[in-house]
Order: C-alpha cells, then sequence, then structure tokens
DNA sequence: TGATATTATATGAAAATTCATATTAAATGA
DNA sequence: TCATTTAATATGAATTTTCATATAATATCA
C-alpha cells in the first residue's frame, strides 16, 4: 500500500472496495456482464426506477448510464419507456431473461462474497457495516 | 440505496469509497488533475516507483497506467526511464514541479477528509480504519 | 550456449466514459 | 396563455480505458 494511503481514508476505502470485489468482478467479466449491468440489474430486480435514479444508485453519471442502458436493453435484459404520468422521465423495468440471469448473479455474489469475509467474525461485520453507514450518513 | 446493496458489503464498500472522495474528487477535476495523477503522484512523492507496482496502487491495470503516465510525463510531473540494474523495469520518479503540486493536493485532501468525517469520533475512525486493513488482509 | 519461457512495459484497435449540448417535457410566472 | 426556466434523458465528439498483442529484457533449462 502507498505510503501516503496509510491513514488516508478515501484511499483505503477505494483499496477495499476494489480488492472485495475484484473476483467477483472478474467472474462477472468471464460471463460477460458488465458491472454496470450487474448493478442496474440488481437495483431493478423488484422495482423499475428511472435513468437518473439509476446513475446515482450505480455511481456512474447520467451520461455513462444512458449508454450503457442502451447495451443492456440492446441485450434484452431491460426495457426502458417513458412514464405515461411524467412523459421526461425514463422508467427502466428488468424483463424475464434479465430476472433469470441476475438471479443467477446474486447467489453467485453472495457466494463470493461469503468467501472473502470468511476471516471475518459476524460481530465485525457488523461492526463494519454500521461503521460504513454512519460514514456516509445512513446511520 | 438499491434494495440489494442494503446488506450487501461489496455495494455498501463501492458506495463509500464514492461518496467520501467525490467532493475531493470534483475539486481535483477543477484543477485540471486527474484521479490517477493524484494517485500515482502521491505514492510516489517520496520514493520511486515501477510501473507495474504503480498500477497495483493505483486499482487500475497495467495498460490504463502506462498511457496516464504519458499524460502525466507530457505534463512535466514525472519522469520514466528504464531501471539500469534491471532494463526491462520502468523507474517513475516525480519531477520538481510534481512535488510541487502534489504537496498542495495532499493539503487539500486532508482539508477535505477532516471535513467529511467530522461527524465520526476518532475511536469510530480507527476502529473503521482496523476494520478495513483486516478486511485486506493487512492485520 | 542457444532455445524457450517469463517478466515488464508499451501500443494499436475497439469499447466505454466523459463533456458539452441537444432534445423533449414539465413547471413557473408575467 | 405564451415565454422562460427547470428537469430528465439522449447524443456527438473527444478522451480514457480495455483487450489483445507487440516489444524488449531477463530467467530458465536442456
Amino acid at each position: 500500500m502507498p505510503e501516503f494511503a496509510e491513514n488516508y481514508l478515501g484511499y483505503l476505502l477505494a483499496r477495499c472496495s476494489y480488492e472485495v470485489s475484484a473476483p467477483f468482478h472478474a467472474k462477472l467479466k468471464d460471463e460477460g456482464v458488465s458491472v454496470l449491468a450487474w448493478r442496474v440489474l440488481s437495483s431493478i430486480r423488484y422495482q423499475a426506477d428511472t435513468v437518473n435514479q439509476l446513475a446515482a444508485k450505480a455511481l456512474v453519471n447520467q451520461s455513462t448510464l444512458s449508454k450503457a442502458l442502451d447495451r443492456i436493453e440492446k441485450d434484452g435484459l431491460i426495457k426502458r419507456e417513458r412514464l405515461p404520468e411524467y412523459r421526461s422521465k425514463t422508467n427502466v423495468t428488468i424483463t424475464r431473461s434479465g430476472k433469470k440471469l441476475i438471479d443467477q448473479l446474486i447467489e453467485t455474489a453472495n457466494h463470493y462474497e461469503d468467501r472473502s469475509l470468511d476471516h471475518m467474525s459476524a460481530k465485525e461485520l457488523k461492526e463494519l457495516r454500521n461503521l460504513l453507514r454512519k460514514l456516509i450518513g445512513r446511520k
């Protein structure tokens, strides 16, 4: 780890995020699924959402998401349509085949998560989640 | 926060990393400095390093870093030269003007970090860092 | 030692991302 | 109501990243 980062929380978080997710992201790549597709599909699995909302949740800017949605839609995993009650918003819904894919991926993700966390106790993990939520003001 | 992510540590980490760093990254953009340049320069501020090492530290693949180094070098912030004792490695060193820039940026980064963490106690922060380090096997 | 394998970096072409702005819809206000 | 502003999404052009591979140096081994 670079020197500056020893106590720099921004970098420590980036590194943890990267390392914890790397194995699963590699798996996604094997399956030909982008990280953005993963985030979008898991977000809308049970509830449709608009483009801007999804961009915020997927941690990318709106333009990036719009173009990613083009590709995900081309793959038949989502559908876009203007909201009837507010026609400047685009509603993004998951298709049957999108559901099939994401349900498999969520299962895989949970396996990977279990494996990457098996050196942490349940108590530590709970504490970590609490601290992270507090960090971003969710607690 | 999307539903799937409520307990998915991979996403929680990505979100925290993103949110904690966003204000400083926005500031970097204002200054015309890329996140990669920030990571590279802060890494080599006191000690030169090779391309592959830097790529790992900067959390990007080697190819991405090579091209970023082209740009950072063009800006006069770093210098590349083959290591005399092992000529297939490239040593990346910081220039005088690189040092000047990074010293300012580190100061700015610390300000931002202080501000984004002022709702956390010192004890919580210490505990968070410990847990994060344990998560990636640094403890 | 010469052939082969491995390591480290660079690079061309393709893909994804970003920036700025266009387009379209909705809200506001004179 | 019509003009103006604001909001939501899409898109062209430029930049950056990625993938695959080239290049070059070093290590290995028969």
